[in-house]
DNA sequence: TGCAATTTCTTTAAACTTCAAGCAATTGGC
DNA sequence: GCCAATTGCTTGAAGTTTAAAGAAATTGCA
């Protein structure tokens, strides 16, 4: 059904045009978002932004994890965390230890001090956080994880298709 | 009303949990696409997700926009832009000309063969992002688009408190 | 057992990124 | 006109990031 330029019909072949506009608003939101936490972090905490998200990874267990572990859960390439956690271990905030039955396996840990700090932080973030999105209703939040998931879900579907 | 730990009403004082649950979720769809689209743009066509985003807002305009200009449109730093575009000049995807009337103010456009070349792989990167959200029907879009303009209104509006 | 494949981590080079400081040009009072 | 403030851009240092290659250890299977 082609009709004229006015009704927007001609859009064809495949018009596309709607899902590059909701990746692009979807990028926009997180830059904006990223770029204001990475702000707040710095000013108050003299901390970057990286690093916060490798100590928030460390805090949700008790007993440590691997750096192959962290990389994942991170979603950033191996070598990548490997100058993150040095950087770390050096000032004090991690614990590093070598796997007993696997020497390969780097066992990281947060340090008393380390786990403090970030608890200290992290109370700060939420409150960021909360500040962030305060303009939404409990059901637009709901609402919003709600088709987050179901796209999260798309976008793996997605990039599997690709890789297999 | 705080009831037991079994209820879950005992997250007093200020639970902010959902909100921060959104989050990490809208990072965690962003961050799989963003590196979903950046295999593909090196794989396919050999150029940096940072390039081709520039290249991006420069298609928009036929006449060209200044440094300040990509770096406000692109939310990164200045000197970011200034390296990324001292590179696409280099590689003969950019061209610079300073204004006659502000001898501070750089223009600078696509040249004849870096729109032939960013054509050629937005149309293939249209797909891409036609794919990542097929699962999702078009009331789901509209409802992600929609409410992703009020987080991000919100997000803005917490941004200006913050610097004000 | 032997050894090829895999896994874990490190290293390297190049690019990207921010922040802060600084330079040059312009603007806006006065 | 003067000059302080602002604007546009660059530079430099530190840090982050990726991709790719490689070293070391383990695993799995013939």
């Amino acid at each position: 059904m082609i009709l004229d330029s006015e009704t927007k019909a001609v859009e064809l072949p495949d018009d596309h045009g709607t899902e590059l506009r909701l990746w692009l608003r979807l990028l926009t939101c997180t830059t904006l978002i990223e770029g204001e936490v990475r702000s707040r972090l710095r000013e108050k905490f003299d901390v970057t932004l990286p690093r916060f998200d490798l100590m928030a990874q460390l805090d949700k267990v008790s007993d440590g994890m691997t750096l192959s572990d962290l990389s994942k859960r991170m979603m950033v390439s191996n070598g990548n965390v490997t100058g993150l956690v040095e950087r770390l271990v050096e000032s004090g905030h991690l614990d590093r230890r070598t796997s007993e039955t696997d020497r390969r396996v780097q066992f990281i840990r947060l340090t008393k001090t380390g786990r403090a700090e970030f608890r200290k932080m992290a109370a700060e973030h939420e409150k960021w956080i909360a500040d962030v999105f305060s303009d939404l209703s409990p059901k637009d939040i709901r609402e919003l994880m709600r088709l987050l998931a179901k796209a999260k879900g798309s976008a793996q579907r997605s990039a599997k298709a690709r890789t297999a």
